[in-house]
RNA sequence: UGGGAUAUAGUGUAAUGGUAACACACUAGACUUUGACUCUGGUAUUGUAGGUUCGAGCCCUGCUAUCCCAG
């Protein structure tokens, strides 16, 4: 008898080429379409999210075609409260927020895998660029980058924890973007063109800070812009509307480029500096999980990730008070963001991860 | 009020009289399962009205505005 296994489906070609892997390897494979918001929460119509009526269609349509069922769940309390709700007060404090983190973290690879377990299913399986791979030595199950540096997702997953990888499949970890387009086609998947989604799921246009505004209320008033030194150098529009590192939007000109080098919450100032000014070479990083090792006990050198599409740089991880870690390294980087998920790789391998604090 | 100076894109600057450049900003797109960064492209006829000249941002005159010094 099969292992059965659920299949996240985006109603996007990676998932449902992962679904086509899966078919193939012999695995009983059920489809789920995740409901994580409704349209008329965020006021949209937009065609490129995770989860509009379309992309539904399309992963119903994939599961047709490959001849397994295919289900909608929706999960949209636990993405209001642990995705939406995170994000917002993350802004509200001053950080810059990962939804998509907190989505694997606490939407797919948890209220998801739950109901899969329920449902007496093997594992759960998911679209992303990345693999999982069970270490006899340590008995550990480790987090690893895909084969395809380039589209490598192993940064978005650094929360998943033994029982989650345990349970889960990632079919696309071994290929490229172009093979998946390519076996999407050779199936007749019909979203085996479609673009790749991007911008946050939930936020119409791509704008955020009118999200947090008009849907979830938050209150950001004005305040001023100043240099290093307090000086003042004109209105900002709102704290939640700016980054560290950021350039544009600023609506003011100097000689030189200026980036925001630091927000001040207590001032409700925004300050701006010169790119130099954006380097640190140290950063704290807590609510830390770890999966190639138990515990960080004494410092450990790794390379580490500050961002999303960034290519990891070398550091030393050192154990602070309060199970948090000082990174320090080796050369300073730029615009290191709190809310942001710092990732420790040892190569290939996803050592663990925390937010910067 | 008298004297002097300056007036070029949103901002700051550049153009031996010969068809307006650069930086920043803004904007469009690319990149991107976050916010950013980055990259590519786009955006002015030179305060205003005349004059000189084959030709004026660049010379001359009036007007307007701003700045500085005198009061």
């Amino acid at each position: 008898m099969s292992e059965k296994v659920l299949v996240a489906m985006s109603g996007g070609v990676d998932s449902s080429v992962a679904a086509a892997l899966l078919i193939e390897q012999g695995f009983d494979v059920t489809g789920v379409t995740m409901k994580l918001f409704s349209n008329e929460d965020i006021g949209l119509e937009r065609s490129k999210t995770c989860c509009s009526l379309s992309d539904v269609e399309d992963a119903r349509s994939v599961a047709y075609k490959l001849g397994f069922s295919h289900h909608v769940f929706n999960f949209g309390e636990q993405f209001k409260e642990n995705v939406i709700d995170r994000f917002a007060s993350a802004y509200a404090r001053g950080d810059t927020p990962n939804p998509c983190i907190d989505c694997n973290r606490y939407i797919k690879f948890s209220e998801l895998l739950d109901r899969a377990l329920l449902l007496d299913m093997d594992y759960i399986a998911t679209g992303h660029y990345a693999r999982v791979e069970f270490d006899n030595t340590t008995g550990r199950y480790l987090l690893k980058k895909a084969t395809d540096s380039s589209k490598d997702q192993s940064y978005v997953l650094f929360g998943l924890t033994q029982e989650q990888l345990k349970r889960t499949l990632l079919p696309l970890g071994g290929l490229s973007k172009s093979e998946v387009r390519r076996l999407a086609e050779e199936q007749g998947l019909v979203n085996a063109r479609k673009p790749d989604s991007q911008d946050i799921c939930f936020v119409k246009d791509g704008d955020y800070a009118a999200f947090l505004e008009t849907q979830m209320k938050i209150i950001s008033p004005p305040g001023n812009f100043t240099d290093s030194s307090g000086k003042i150098l004109g209105t900002h529009k709102g704290l939640i509307h700016y980054t560290i590192g950021q350039r544009k939007g600023l609506g003011l000109s100097f000689e030189k480029p200026k980036y925001v080098i630091r927000k001040d919450s207590e001032l409700n100032t925004v300050v701006l500096g010169d790119e130099s000014e954006l380097f640190r070479d140290s950063m704290t990083v807590k609510d830390l999980n770890l999966i190639s090792v138990e515990a960080i006990t004494e410092p450990m050198a790794a390379f580490v990730k500050t961002r999303y599409s960034q290519t990891e740089a070398p550091a030393v991880l050192y154990p602070v008070d309060g199970g948090k870690l000082q990174v320090r390294f080796h050369k300073p980087q730029r615009a290191i963001t709190s809310g942001q998920a710092a990732v420790f790789y040892d190569g290939d391998t996803v050592i663990g991860g925390g937010t910067i604090e």
